[in-house]
DNA sequence: TAGGCACTTGTTGTATACATAATGAATTCA
DNA sequence: TGAATTCATTATGTATACAACAAGTGCCTA
């Protein structure tokens, strides 16, 4: 019926959520915005049902806000909003770390985080790095913290992590790749390399206490890169980035 | 239309989650049983299109789980599920401690958080505790946490907290009313009036990690409030009461 | 000319009809 | 008698029609 239908398996309903997450993470939709329904549904090629479906999903993952006289708007982050989504999220990790080696998780267990470790220690070493190195420890980052939650064992904390995911790298269109222009991004990169090195030791040594300290610690790296690409960016350029950094679980 | 269409003021996708909510919660809806859509429309009175709305909602709470072939069940939840869930919320008012004390709350936002502790210090005071008292007791606890809440000025935060909020005293039906029995319950509300009174204390002395550290510390309070009930109940009539706890922004 | 009122238009909230997929039962065959 | 297959029933996913409401516009009056 719509210009795009392909990929049948997929329901309309998370088809327009992905569509309209797309829409609102790359800027089309701005902050502040009411969303029509109508031309959601055009836009999208779902009908008005699993539109509104998605919208509600969306407004709970934190994307959107209810106006109170109907219908959703783009919510709107500060500065402030996002710093503090980072520590939420590395307050989070930090258990998530305490719980793994609380826990005892298995030297087998171990073993992917390990080698997504060791995949990194590859990359960084790179002088300078290359805007493929960085877009790959996007990549690899996401998979050791995604990892890491695993660990943690506790599916409560699993969820309230990914409600709270602000990755600072998970950004696929231009935030990290503008960062990689500037040596200090790369320094950070390392620090955060050795944060990893540091957690995964403190886990098989069974330290939590010293595990969450630095996954705590790590989290506010990204707060450092945030900063640092507040400084080298105009904030009208920042704001689809910043929305990607509060985004959860893309 | 229905028997009941009291408050038109309402929405009826509202009034279907409450209602739904309330079921799940009272253990009408039992752990693992599936929702039919067409049964929620008989004993909400809304229909199918906001139904499915207040569904979304409850999934996206926590309280159900989308099943792959279509539609949704009751969320099971094992002790550990609890527990962690406890201190997840711990450690998230943990922070909002932190926040509150190094963001330097004023001494007149400070004003309604004392107002509510000393509530609760008369209360706690009597010997032994009358059932009303328990029942004020949870009210004004609720009361403090969300101001404590508040206090941290970080909506990302607070949002967090909502979605994480096991409320340990929260149930309205028989939980805290069987732990009144018990000597050890008084105790423990002793223990946790002393926790407030040292949490504001932090505040107001602006010592951000201790504010923290004895907020975490005070949840676990939750927990051990949690497995008193688990040795005194059957663990299946404790299983509505295990979904409160679990349960947020009741 | 300015303000208010009424109307029109477009929006969202709700209900229901239709299509498709899953589940269960009954019947048939081995 | 047991198992498998087919058919019927019922569930959910989707689309659309209807109703109520809000907002914006234009006209009329003071």
């Amino acid at each position: 019926m719509s210009e795009r239908d392909s990929d049948r398996s997929v329901s309309q309903t998370v088809r327009a959520q992905l569509a309209l997450r797309d829409q609102i993470l790359t800027g089309r939709l701005r902050p502040g915005e009411r969303i029509s329904e109508l031309q959601a549904v055009e836009t999208t090629g779902a009908s008005r049902t699993p539109v509104r479906m998605a919208l509600v999903r969306l407004e709970e993952e934190g994307l959107l806000e209810a106006i109170p006289s109907g219908g959703f708007m783009v919510k709107a982050f500060s500065e402030r909003d996002i710093l503090d989504s980072i520590e939420v999220r590395g307050t989070l990790e930090g258990l998530a770390a305490r719980f793994a080696a609380e826990r005892g998780a298995s030297a087998r267990s171990l073993e992917p985080l390990k080698q997504a470790m060791d995949d990194i220690d590859q990359l960084v070493r790179q002088d300078p790095v290359s805007e493929e190195a960085f877009s790959a420890y996007v990549t690899l980052n996401a998979r050791f913290h995604a990892l890491l939650t695993e660990l943690s064992g506790s599916a409560p904390l699993a969820r309230q992590i990914d409600r709270a995911a602000a990755l600072p790298f998970a950004s696929p269109s231009g935030f990290v790749m503008a960062q990689s222009k500037l040596p200090e991004a790369h320094q950070i990169l390392l620090i955060a390399n050795d944060h990893h090195h540091i957690v995964v030791d403190a886990i098989e040594n069974r330290e939590g206490s010293r595990a969450e300290a630095v996954m705590r610690e790590h989290a506010r790296l990204a707060a450092r890169n945030l900063r640092l690409a507040l400084r080298s960016r105009t904030h009208l350029d920042l704001l689809p980035a910043l929305r990607l950094i509060q985004s959860p679980a893309i």
